[in-house]
DNA sequence: ACAATAATCTAGCGTTGCTAGATCGTCAAG
DNA sequence: CTTGACGATCTAGCAACGCTAGATTATTGT
């Protein structure tokens, strides 16, 4: 989305979005915020909706993908257009905070150190929703390539990290 | 970079570009391809000064990043950027296929159907890059994932997946 | 009724990807 | 040596982009 067809959409003229926004990230970055909502939303419910407890794990990595392949727009946003949202630093906003959390809770049972396994997590999730939406891999192994990913947490997770 | 810019660059005007280039996307592919011979070399280069054979896959993950964090246009071109670039189609093109294999070779000695876990080897590994690029995982945790991914597929990677 | 203030728009700047038409150089045929 | 064809290159421009200054309209307090 361009920002004028934006203005357009929402029947106002650009410069009423440049004076509620500072500029075209600042809205991008609204939106992520949004998305960031979403998809925390998304993965509690995925991992509510668990019945065994090994399967809240394939569950949330299946919700993950189902949310990034279906709403590229949405994702496009909070992962590849640029926006002055940064994690790793100390005023991290809420938002990027809880969904982080939510994965660290399906991961929290299997290990000790949860933060390192989450990243680690969190960057296969994003790596295979990005390289199955550029067509890098195939959407048919799909459930393979989570299953993989789950049994790599589940089953070899449960020792601490090397400098845990 | 724009193709203003790069017409400035070549000391030539733009539709000279265009006669040699359908469009952007075409540039942007040609640099892509390039791109993908370079990490192939780099990722063959780290696989052979594997000393140990559990280090050949820690390596190949280090140069990975090495090379996404330290050309940062360069990976965006074969990544990000749109292209015309697609992997799983019949006619993929060679540069792509050769990147793979590189990742497969170093998978290939862990378990019998390489496909699916080079896959997500490199999906983690694609994650794992771009989330640290975008600041959202921190950067001094980053041996500690590769040791993570590793891990996962050293150690719980000599079993056949699920329907392989 | 009138002035002050807030909200909104028109119009424009500089930049982008891309292209049509003009211009220039090269070279074979006469 | 001239002419004409052909290919390469450039100038100039289009539509769309993010963004903004200045004019205009609406709203409000007195």
């Amino acid at each position: 989305m361009t920002i004028r067809r934006l203005a357009d959409e929402i029947e106002y003229s650009q410069p009423v979005l440049y004076s509620h926004f500072e500029n075209r990230d600042a809205i991008v970055s609204a939106v992520a915020l949004e998305g960031f909502k979403e998809i925390t939303a998304a993965l509690e419910d995925a991992a509510r909706q668990a019945s065994a407890r090994g399967s809240a794990l394939k569950n949330v990595a299946a919700a993950y993908l189902g949310f990034a392949l279906g709403r590229p727009a949405l994702y496009d946003a909070m992962f590849v257009l640029p926006t002055d949202l940064r994690f790793a630093v100390a005023e991290t906003r809420p938002e990027l905070r809880a969904a982080f959390d939510a994965l660290a809770a399906v991961i929290a049972p299997f290990c000790k150190d949860a933060a390192v396994v989450t990243e680690t997590f969190w960057a296969a999730l994003h790596g295979l929703a990005a390289l199955e939406r550029s067509g890098r891999i195939r959407p048919a192994a799909r459930d393979e390539r989570i299953a993989r990913v789950v049994r790599a947490i589940a089953g070899a997770g449960s020792r601490a990290p090397a400098r845990g």
